[in-house]
DNA sequence: GTTCCTTATGACCACCCGGTCATAGTTTTC
DNA sequence: GAAAACTATGACCGGGTGGTCATAAGGAAC
């Protein structure tokens, strides 16, 4: 039997109740100082259970950050899919929001992602981490490169680094919306709808039309 | 006596070498994962003679993350200074210079500055945290502010947001000219003289210009 | 040579970790 | 209801942690 089938086949409240734990500790603590004691009592089983359903420390981690992952992906492509014929500018907007509702409504999944994304390479590849990052940046570039046809952008764009600039302004908009030191006082932190809108209307119109005067 | 003055008795060969360990351990594996025991080791000092100079493991990462801060810091005012008068774009395109430079001659220092900014709390609080990163956005406002003045930009510019978006990609240019996973392939990563020209030519007339066409 | 002060040392402490396993309990099968 | 298969349990393991402390070594003063 393969190493998930144990857990599977629990009732659907005990996985969820387990699964939540796991994410709760993760996102609270950070994989490394994530204790399996600490998952085992807040899940209300014991420990023997927990290595039963999961191989190590890392399956468990792996299996929580999967399903985040297909949570997000398929949020983006519905997205993206809905805007197909908008204007750039909106279509730019529409992800952004699309990403802080996401951080609404799933705060520690996502605080779990950050974590990965930045905290050095544990306990995930570097490998996996880069395919994480190029994906994201990539579904920008497609954005980008749709805008340039359509005749939206500039032509001379080089797409993919543009993409990689964009993709960081999103990533450090959305990281500030949930972390405080990111934040620092800017009005994201835990902000409502209106901080939030200022704040797209801000960056699109930055990147889109630039700084420079007339 | 205060808790370092033994430490600065010590020979400056002998100091020296201690904090090249114990920058290479927190560089090499964070601040949690990194050992005293490895740190001793590295060092080539007993682990008692350690915790005789420093009172405890944030103590050291203290002295070491604040030498960093003291580096960084000056590097930038000076870079300020030397460009007091030039247009804004030109201004931009040195302060990046200046961080990759930074960057190239101090790997390990800059690793660590920027597993703090990112990896949760550990071991700042947030408000140490905030302030370090008001402290980076607020450089880049008043360049942007200058910028305004002098008519190189915009003047419906919100100062402080705008320099927030300009902070967070000049962060992950940065962090990805060190870290294989954030460059994912983009040619940062290690990248020779000319990809860095290259890529601040591009962010700079991104930001400057917009991405709109015409 | 003895006293005194500063510095160096590593065995040692209590604690916590991820992971195991013999045992006990529960459910299914016939 | 007995046998077999599956699931739950927590004491236990080896190992590593940050930090301590009794002891030893070195050097200056007289």
């Amino acid at each position: 039997m393969s190493s998930t089938s144990v857990f599977q086949r629990l009732s659907e409240e005990k996985q969820s109740r387990i699964l939540n734990a796991a994410v709760t500790q993760f996102a609270q603590h950070g994989y490394d100082q994530t204790s399996m004691n600490c998952v085992v009592r807040e899940a209300g089983i014991s420990k023997g259970s927990l290595f039963q359903y999961f191989n190590s420390k890392f399956d468990l981690f792996d299996t929580v950050v999967s399903y985040a992952m297909r949570l997000v992906k398929s949020r983006l492509r519905d997205q993206r899919e809905a805007t197909k014929d908008q204007p750039f500018s909106l279509r730019l907007t529409r992800v952004l929001e699309t990403g802080f509702h996401f951080i609404r409504e799933h705060p520690l999944l996502s605080r779990i992602y950050f974590q990965m994304l930045h905290s050095g390479k544990a306990p995930y590849s570097e490998g996996k981490l880069s395919g994480m990052h190029r994906e994201s940046v990539g579904f920008l570039g497609r954005l980008i490169k749709e805008g340039i046809e359509r005749g939206d952008l500039r032509n001379d764009l080089d797409v993919d680094k543009t993409a990689f600039l964009l993709n960081s302004v999103m990533l450090q908009l959305l990281h500030a919306f949930y972390t405080e030191h990111i934040d620092s006082g800017y009005g994201l932190y835990s902000g409502g709808e209106q901080d939030i809108q200022d704040w797209i209307k801000t960056a699109v119109d930055v990147f889109v039309n630039g700084l420079h005067s007339n």
